[in-house]
DNA sequence: CAGTCGTGGCG
DNA sequence: TCGCCAAGACT
Protein backbone atom coordinates (compact mmCIF):
# COMPACT_ATOMS: atom_id res chain seq x y z
CA UNK A 1 0.00 0.00 0.00
CA UNK A 2 1.63 3.36 -1.29
CA UNK A 3 -1.89 5.42 -0.77
CA UNK A 4 -0.69 7.71 2.17
CA UNK A 5 2.43 8.24 -0.15
CA UNK A 6 1.24 11.24 -1.81
CA UNK A 7 -1.60 12.01 0.98
CA UNK A 8 0.90 15.70 1.34
CA UNK A 9 1.20 15.94 -2.55
CA UNK A 10 -2.23 15.21 -3.47
CA UNK A 11 -2.94 18.67 -1.84
CA UNK A 12 -1.14 20.84 -3.50
CA UNK A 13 -1.79 18.98 -7.31
CA UNK A 14 -4.30 20.34 -9.24
CA UNK A 15 -7.10 17.49 -10.13
CA UNK A 16 -10.31 18.79 -9.52
CA UNK A 17 -12.04 18.38 -6.40
CA UNK A 18 -14.87 15.93 -5.80
CA UNK A 19 -18.35 17.57 -5.22
CA UNK A 20 -20.28 17.64 -1.93
CA UNK A 21 -23.41 18.89 -1.81
CA UNK A 22 -23.60 16.98 2.14
CA UNK A 23 -21.20 20.60 2.76
CA UNK A 24 -23.46 23.23 1.42
CA UNK A 25 -26.93 21.74 2.43
CA UNK A 26 -25.43 21.43 6.06
CA UNK A 27 -24.07 24.59 5.97
CA UNK A 28 -27.43 26.37 5.21
CA UNK A 29 -29.73 24.83 7.46
CA UNK A 30 -27.19 25.53 9.96
CA UNK A 31 -27.14 29.25 8.83
CA UNK A 32 -31.05 29.51 8.84
CA UNK A 33 -31.35 28.14 12.36
CA UNK A 34 -28.25 29.20 13.99
CA UNK A 35 -26.06 31.92 12.44
CA UNK A 36 -26.12 35.74 12.91
CA UNK A 37 -28.85 37.97 10.65
CA UNK A 38 -29.39 40.79 13.26
CA UNK A 39 -25.99 42.34 11.86
CA UNK A 40 -26.49 46.51 10.95
CA UNK A 41 -25.74 45.62 7.19
CA UNK A 42 -27.82 42.48 7.05
CA UNK A 43 -30.88 44.78 7.29
CA UNK A 44 -30.56 45.61 3.48
CA UNK A 45 -29.24 44.06 0.17
CA UNK A 46 -28.02 47.78 -1.19
CA UNK A 47 -24.95 46.88 -2.73
CA UNK A 48 -23.50 50.19 -1.82
CA UNK A 49 -24.40 49.10 1.88
CA UNK A 50 -22.84 45.94 1.70
CA UNK A 51 -19.90 46.92 -0.13
CA UNK A 52 -19.00 49.52 2.83
CA UNK A 53 -19.53 46.55 5.42
CA UNK A 54 -17.49 44.79 3.73
CA UNK A 55 -14.34 46.74 3.24
CA UNK A 56 -14.69 48.01 6.78
CA UNK A 57 -14.63 44.18 8.13
CA UNK A 58 -11.20 43.36 5.85
CA UNK A 59 -9.54 42.25 8.72
CA UNK A 60 -11.09 43.91 11.77
CA UNK A 61 -13.68 42.24 13.63
CA UNK A 62 -17.60 43.07 13.42
CA UNK A 63 -17.40 44.73 17.16
CA UNK A 64 -15.03 47.38 16.26
CA UNK A 65 -16.71 47.86 12.51
CA UNK A 66 -20.14 48.38 14.24
CA UNK A 67 -20.02 52.33 15.03
CA UNK A 68 -17.83 53.32 12.44
CA UNK A 69 -20.47 51.65 9.59
CA UNK A 70 -23.72 53.44 11.35
CA UNK A 71 -21.54 56.97 12.15
CA UNK A 72 -20.25 56.32 8.13
CA UNK A 73 -23.84 55.62 7.01
CA UNK A 74 -25.46 58.80 7.98
CA UNK A 75 -22.58 61.06 7.00
CA UNK A 76 -22.49 58.95 3.51
CA UNK A 77 -25.72 57.59 3.04
CA UNK A 78 -25.46 56.76 -0.59
CA UNK A 79 -22.18 56.11 -2.96
CA UNK A 80 -23.03 59.56 -4.35
CA UNK A 81 -22.40 61.43 -1.45
CA UNK A 82 -19.33 59.58 -0.36
CA UNK A 83 -18.36 60.58 -4.03
CA UNK A 84 -18.49 63.84 -3.51
CA UNK A 85 -17.15 63.97 0.15
CA UNK A 86 -13.72 65.07 0.06
CA UNK A 87 -11.41 62.71 0.92
CA UNK A 88 -10.31 64.43 4.19
CA UNK A 89 -14.06 63.80 5.81
CA UNK A 90 -13.83 59.89 4.70
CA UNK A 91 -10.50 59.96 6.67
CA UNK A 92 -11.97 61.53 9.43
CA UNK A 93 -14.71 59.42 9.49
CA UNK A 94 -12.15 56.65 9.15
CA UNK A 95 -9.88 57.59 11.81
CA UNK A 96 -9.19 54.92 14.24
CA UNK A 97 -10.40 51.56 11.95
CA UNK A 98 -6.88 51.12 10.82
CA UNK A 99 -5.47 50.26 7.25
CA UNK A 100 -6.06 53.51 6.37
CA UNK A 101 -5.25 52.64 2.36
CA UNK A 102 -8.66 50.96 2.30
CA UNK A 103 -10.53 54.49 3.29
CA UNK A 104 -8.78 55.97 0.06
CA UNK A 105 -9.58 52.87 -1.80
CA UNK A 106 -13.00 53.64 -0.54
CA UNK A 107 -13.46 57.06 -1.87
CA UNK A 108 -11.87 56.09 -5.03
CA UNK A 109 -14.37 52.95 -5.89
CA UNK A 110 -17.53 55.49 -5.13
CA UNK A 111 -16.28 58.03 -7.40
CA UNK A 112 -15.32 55.13 -10.19
CA UNK A 113 -18.48 53.74 -9.54
CA UNK A 114 -20.49 56.66 -10.01
CA UNK A 115 -18.50 57.82 -13.22
CA UNK A 116 -18.64 54.26 -15.30
CA UNK A 117 -21.57 52.99 -13.30
CA UNK A 118 -23.91 55.87 -12.73
CA UNK A 119 -23.66 54.50 -8.96
CA UNK A 120 -24.94 51.03 -9.95
CA UNK A 121 -22.57 48.31 -8.25
CA UNK A 122 -22.31 45.99 -10.93
CA UNK A 123 -23.35 42.57 -10.33
CA UNK A 124 -20.29 40.52 -11.83
CA UNK A 125 -17.61 39.64 -9.57
CA UNK A 126 -14.65 40.03 -12.42
CA UNK A 127 -16.06 44.04 -12.66
CA UNK A 128 -16.06 44.24 -9.33
CA UNK A 129 -12.62 43.34 -8.90
CA UNK A 130 -11.36 45.54 -11.17
CA UNK A 131 -12.48 48.60 -8.56
CA UNK A 132 -9.69 49.76 -6.16
CA UNK A 133 -9.70 48.14 -2.37
CA UNK A 134 -12.07 44.99 -3.88
CA UNK A 135 -10.37 41.88 -3.83
CA UNK A 136 -11.67 38.53 -5.01
CA UNK A 137 -13.02 37.42 -2.28
CA UNK A 138 -14.95 40.97 -1.10
CA UNK A 139 -16.15 41.16 -5.03
CA UNK A 140 -17.70 37.54 -4.06
CA UNK A 141 -19.34 38.63 -0.92
CA UNK A 142 -20.47 42.02 -2.55
CA UNK A 143 -22.21 40.49 -5.43
CA UNK A 144 -23.51 36.70 -3.46
CA UNK A 145 -25.27 39.03 -1.04
CA UNK A 146 -26.82 42.37 -2.99
CA UNK A 147 -27.32 39.91 -6.39
CA UNK A 148 -26.86 36.19 -5.51
CA UNK A 149 -24.15 35.68 -7.67
CA UNK A 150 -23.01 32.34 -7.00
CA UNK A 151 -19.02 33.49 -6.42
CA UNK A 152 -16.43 31.61 -3.97
CA UNK A 153 -15.45 33.70 -0.66
CA UNK A 154 -11.88 32.65 1.14
CA UNK A 155 -11.75 34.64 4.01
CA UNK A 156 -9.74 33.54 7.11
CA UNK A 157 -13.13 32.50 8.58
CA UNK A 158 -13.30 30.32 5.35
CA UNK A 159 -9.74 29.28 5.71
CA UNK A 160 -10.49 28.31 9.56
CA UNK A 161 -13.53 26.30 8.43
CA UNK A 162 -12.04 24.54 5.58
CA UNK A 163 -8.69 23.62 7.19
CA UNK A 164 -10.59 21.67 9.87
CA UNK A 165 -13.44 19.91 8.09
CA UNK A 166 -10.88 19.11 5.37
CA UNK A 167 -7.80 18.58 7.40
CA UNK A 168 -5.65 20.54 5.52
CA UNK A 169 -2.14 20.80 6.06
CA UNK A 170 0.08 24.12 5.50
CA UNK A 171 -0.04 27.87 6.57
CA UNK A 172 -2.78 29.00 4.51
CA UNK A 173 -1.25 32.02 3.72
CA UNK A 174 0.79 30.22 1.65
CA UNK A 175 0.53 30.36 -1.79
CA UNK A 176 -0.08 26.50 -2.61
CA UNK A 177 -2.27 26.16 -0.01
CA UNK A 178 -4.28 29.47 -0.86
CA UNK A 179 -4.73 27.97 -4.24
CA UNK A 180 -6.05 24.47 -2.83
CA UNK A 181 -8.31 26.21 -0.68
CA UNK A 182 -9.62 28.58 -3.82
CA UNK A 183 -10.45 25.37 -5.64
CA UNK A 184 -11.98 23.35 -2.78
CA UNK A 185 -14.30 26.84 -2.04
CA UNK A 186 -15.00 27.11 -5.90
CA UNK A 187 -16.06 23.03 -5.82
CA UNK A 188 -18.10 23.54 -2.39
CA UNK A 189 -20.77 26.17 -3.63
CA UNK A 190 -24.44 25.20 -3.96
CA UNK A 191 -26.44 26.25 -6.95
CA UNK A 192 -28.91 27.80 -4.47
CA UNK A 193 -29.01 29.94 -1.37
CA UNK A 194 -25.68 31.34 -2.19
CA UNK A 195 -26.08 34.44 0.31
CA UNK A 196 -27.00 31.95 3.16
CA UNK A 197 -24.03 29.88 2.52
CA UNK A 198 -21.90 32.42 1.97
CA UNK A 199 -22.85 34.20 5.77
CA UNK A 200 -22.93 30.78 7.13
CA UNK A 201 -19.11 30.36 6.02
CA UNK A 202 -18.63 33.85 8.06
CA UNK A 203 -20.42 32.57 10.29
CA UNK A 204 -19.09 29.25 11.54
CA UNK A 205 -15.78 30.77 11.62
CA UNK A 206 -16.89 33.98 13.39
CA UNK A 207 -18.99 32.07 15.99
CA UNK A 208 -18.16 28.18 16.38
CA UNK A 209 -15.07 27.40 14.11
CA UNK A 210 -12.94 29.59 16.18
CA UNK A 211 -9.32 29.70 16.58
CA UNK A 212 -8.79 29.11 19.95
CA UNK A 213 -11.33 26.73 21.97
CA UNK A 214 -13.56 25.88 19.04
CA UNK A 215 -17.36 24.66 19.89
CA UNK A 216 -17.34 21.62 18.21
CA UNK A 217 -20.11 19.54 19.86
CA UNK A 218 -22.70 22.54 17.95
CA UNK A 219 -20.81 21.94 14.87
CA UNK A 220 -23.08 20.47 11.82
CA UNK A 221 -19.74 19.09 10.89
CA UNK A 222 -18.71 17.34 13.93
CA UNK A 223 -19.46 13.79 12.50
CA UNK A 224 -17.64 13.84 9.22
CA UNK A 225 -14.60 16.80 10.54
CA UNK A 226 -11.49 15.59 9.82
CA UNK A 227 -9.38 17.60 12.03
CA UNK A 228 -11.80 16.86 15.44
CA UNK A 229 -11.34 13.03 13.94
CA UNK A 230 -7.43 13.32 14.54
CA UNK A 231 -8.01 15.59 17.46
CA UNK A 232 -5.58 18.63 15.55
CA UNK A 233 -8.40 20.65 15.76
CA UNK A 234 -5.51 22.99 17.93
CA UNK A 235 -3.07 22.41 15.54
CA UNK A 236 -5.16 23.82 12.18
CA UNK A 237 -5.15 26.13 10.36
CA UNK A 238 -1.14 26.07 10.70
CA UNK A 239 0.01 29.19 12.12
CA UNK A 240 2.13 31.62 10.01
CA UNK A 241 5.77 31.41 10.84
CA UNK A 242 6.68 34.07 13.28
CA UNK A 243 9.52 36.10 12.73
CA UNK A 244 11.69 38.71 15.05
CA UNK A 245 9.66 41.45 16.20
CA UNK A 246 11.52 45.13 14.84
CA UNK A 247 11.16 47.61 17.78
CA UNK A 248 11.15 51.37 16.80
CA UNK A 249 11.29 54.24 18.35
CA UNK A 250 10.21 58.53 17.40
CA UNK A 251 10.36 61.32 19.42
CA UNK A 252 7.04 63.48 18.58
CA UNK A 253 6.98 66.84 19.40
CA UNK A 254 3.55 68.34 20.54
CA UNK A 255 4.15 72.23 20.07
CA UNK A 256 1.81 74.38 21.24
CA UNK A 257 0.38 77.43 21.12
CA UNK A 258 -1.81 77.91 24.04
CA UNK A 259 -4.76 75.42 23.06
CA UNK A 260 -3.50 74.76 19.52
CA UNK A 261 -1.16 71.81 18.89
CA UNK A 262 0.92 71.88 15.44
CA UNK A 263 0.28 68.67 13.17
CA UNK A 264 2.11 67.54 10.59
CA UNK A 265 0.72 65.46 7.06
CA UNK A 266 2.17 62.03 6.69
CA UNK A 267 3.29 61.11 3.64
CA UNK A 268 0.45 59.46 1.64
CA UNK A 269 2.73 55.94 1.40
CA UNK A 270 3.98 53.90 4.46
CA UNK A 271 2.68 54.01 8.31
CA UNK A 272 -0.46 55.95 8.82
CA UNK A 273 -0.19 57.39 5.65
CA UNK A 274 -1.61 60.47 4.50
CA UNK A 275 -3.14 60.97 8.13
CA UNK A 276 -2.34 64.06 10.33
CA UNK A 277 -0.12 63.29 12.84
CA UNK A 278 2.42 64.92 15.14
CA UNK A 279 6.02 66.14 13.72
CA UNK A 280 8.82 63.68 14.57
CA UNK A 281 12.42 64.63 15.41
CA UNK A 282 14.30 61.53 13.54
CA UNK A 283 11.40 59.13 12.10
CA UNK A 284 10.73 56.15 12.95
CA UNK A 285 14.21 54.47 13.92
CA UNK A 286 14.87 50.83 14.80
CA UNK A 287 17.19 50.25 17.56
CA UNK A 288 18.65 47.50 19.48
CA UNK A 289 20.39 48.65 22.62
CA UNK A 290 20.94 51.87 21.91
CA UNK A 291 17.51 53.63 22.61
CA UNK A 292 16.95 57.24 21.48
CA UNK A 293 17.27 59.98 24.26
CA UNK A 294 15.66 63.10 24.58
CA UNK A 295 17.96 64.40 26.34
CA UNK A 296 20.34 63.29 23.67
CA UNK A 297 18.49 65.35 21.00
CA UNK A 298 17.79 68.17 23.16
CA UNK A 299 19.42 70.51 20.37
CA UNK A 300 18.12 69.25 17.71
CA UNK A 301 14.71 69.30 19.38
CA UNK A 302 14.97 73.07 20.36
CA UNK A 303 16.11 73.47 16.78
CA UNK A 304 13.03 71.86 14.84
CA UNK A 305 10.55 73.35 16.98
CA UNK A 306 12.16 76.74 17.49
CA UNK A 307 11.48 76.80 12.93
CA UNK A 308 7.37 77.17 14.59
CA UNK A 309 7.90 80.13 17.40
CA UNK A 310 9.75 81.51 19.76
CA UNK A 311 9.72 78.60 22.94
CA UNK A 312 9.07 79.26 25.97
CA UNK A 313 8.97 76.02 27.79
CA UNK A 314 9.70 72.07 26.90
CA UNK A 315 7.97 69.23 28.95
CA UNK A 316 9.17 65.79 28.37
CA UNK A 317 5.80 63.33 28.47
CA UNK A 318 5.38 60.00 29.58
CA UNK A 319 6.07 57.38 26.61
CA UNK A 320 3.13 56.08 24.66
CA UNK A 321 3.99 52.30 23.46
CA UNK A 322 1.84 50.96 20.38
CA UNK A 323 1.98 47.83 19.04
CA UNK A 324 1.35 47.30 15.25
CA UNK A 325 1.21 43.63 13.49
CA UNK A 326 4.88 43.71 12.36
CA UNK A 327 6.52 46.02 15.03
CA UNK A 328 6.38 47.77 17.97
CA UNK A 329 6.61 51.44 18.72
CA UNK A 330 8.01 53.35 21.42
CA UNK A 331 6.40 57.48 20.88
CA UNK A 332 8.70 59.53 23.06
CA UNK A 333 6.29 63.21 23.27
CA UNK A 334 7.82 66.08 24.05
CA UNK A 335 5.32 68.92 24.45
CA UNK A 336 6.72 72.80 23.30
CA UNK A 337 5.29 75.19 24.12
CA UNK A 338 5.89 78.63 22.43
CA UNK A 339 5.26 82.18 23.40
CA UNK A 340 5.15 83.39 20.00
CA UNK A 341 4.20 81.44 16.76
CA UNK A 342 6.15 82.22 13.67
CA UNK A 343 4.51 82.74 10.39
CA UNK A 344 4.60 78.95 8.04
CA UNK A 345 6.37 79.45 4.87
CA UNK A 346 3.33 78.50 2.99
CA UNK A 347 3.60 74.42 4.04
CA UNK A 348 0.91 72.62 3.18
CA UNK A 349 1.65 69.67 4.93
CA UNK A 350 1.75 71.81 8.26
CA UNK A 351 -1.59 72.89 10.38
CA UNK A 352 -2.41 74.10 13.55
CA UNK A 353 -5.28 72.48 15.20
CA UNK A 354 -7.56 73.42 18.48
CA UNK A 355 -6.71 70.47 21.49
CA UNK A 356 -10.49 70.32 21.58
CA UNK A 357 -10.84 69.19 18.56
CA UNK A 358 -8.57 66.10 18.25
CA UNK A 359 -11.17 63.57 18.48
CA UNK A 360 -12.95 65.07 15.35
CA UNK A 361 -9.66 65.16 12.99
CA UNK A 362 -8.08 62.24 11.23
CA UNK A 363 -5.49 60.89 13.46
CA UNK A 364 -3.62 58.02 13.86
CA UNK A 365 -5.34 56.27 17.67
CA UNK A 366 -2.81 56.72 19.86
CA UNK A 367 -1.81 60.45 18.56
CA UNK A 368 -5.48 61.12 19.24
CA UNK A 369 -5.81 59.32 22.39
CA UNK A 370 -2.34 61.52 23.23
CA UNK A 371 -3.85 64.69 22.08
CA UNK A 372 -7.08 64.18 23.76
CA UNK A 373 -5.65 63.64 27.52
CA UNK A 374 -3.41 66.56 27.08
CA UNK A 375 -6.81 68.48 26.09
CA UNK A 376 -8.54 66.99 29.15
CA UNK A 377 -5.50 68.18 31.14
CA UNK A 378 -5.44 71.06 33.25
CA UNK A 379 -2.23 72.98 31.34
CA UNK A 380 0.10 73.05 35.12
CA UNK A 381 3.33 73.87 33.67
CA UNK A 382 5.45 73.56 36.71
CA UNK A 383 7.82 70.85 35.64
CA UNK A 384 8.58 72.23 32.98
CA UNK A 385 12.11 73.14 31.74
CA UNK A 386 12.67 77.23 31.84
CA UNK A 387 13.72 79.06 28.28
CA UNK A 388 14.35 82.48 29.45
CA UNK A 389 17.27 82.45 31.76
C1' DC B 1 5.23 36.55 -3.63
C1' DA B 2 6.41 37.66 0.89
C1' DG B 3 6.14 42.02 3.11
C1' DT B 4 3.37 45.93 4.29
C1' DC B 5 -0.45 48.03 6.13
C1' DG B 6 -3.88 49.45 12.49
C1' DT B 7 -6.33 48.55 16.12
C1' DG B 8 -8.64 46.43 20.01
C1' DG B 9 -9.71 42.24 22.31
C1' DC B 10 -8.61 38.02 24.30
C1' DG B 11 -6.32 33.81 26.48
C1' DT C 1 1.82 41.53 30.69
C1' DC C 2 2.23 39.95 26.12
C1' DG C 3 1.81 37.59 21.84
C1' DC C 4 -1.56 36.50 18.68
C1' DC C 5 -4.80 37.66 15.40
C1' DA C 6 -9.65 39.34 12.85
C1' DA C 7 -15.00 39.45 6.93
C1' DG C 8 -7.64 41.06 2.70
C1' DA C 9 -5.71 44.10 -0.77
C1' DC C 10 -1.86 45.76 -2.80
C1' DT C 11 3.08 45.87 -4.13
Amino acid sequence: MKSTVSANRMATESHPVAPDPDFSSRLIAWQKQHGRHGLPWQQSHEAYRVWLSEIMLQQTQVTAVIPYYQRFLSSFPTVFALAAAPVEEVMEHWSGLGYYTRARNLHQCAKQVVEKYQGQFPADPALLQELPGIGRSTAAAITAFSYGTVAAILDGNVKRVLARVFAIDGYPGSKPVEDQMWKLAQALLPAQDIQAYTQGLMDMGATLCVRSSPKCPQCPFLDRCQAYAQGRTAELPERKPKKAQKEKQAIMLVVQDGQQVLLERRPPTGIWGGLLSLPELAGMQEYGDDMISVDAQMAELKQKAGRFGVISSIRVLPVVSHAFTHFKLQILPVQVQLSERHAMISEDDHSWQNLRDAGQLALPAPIKNLLMSLGTQASLAFDTIGMDE
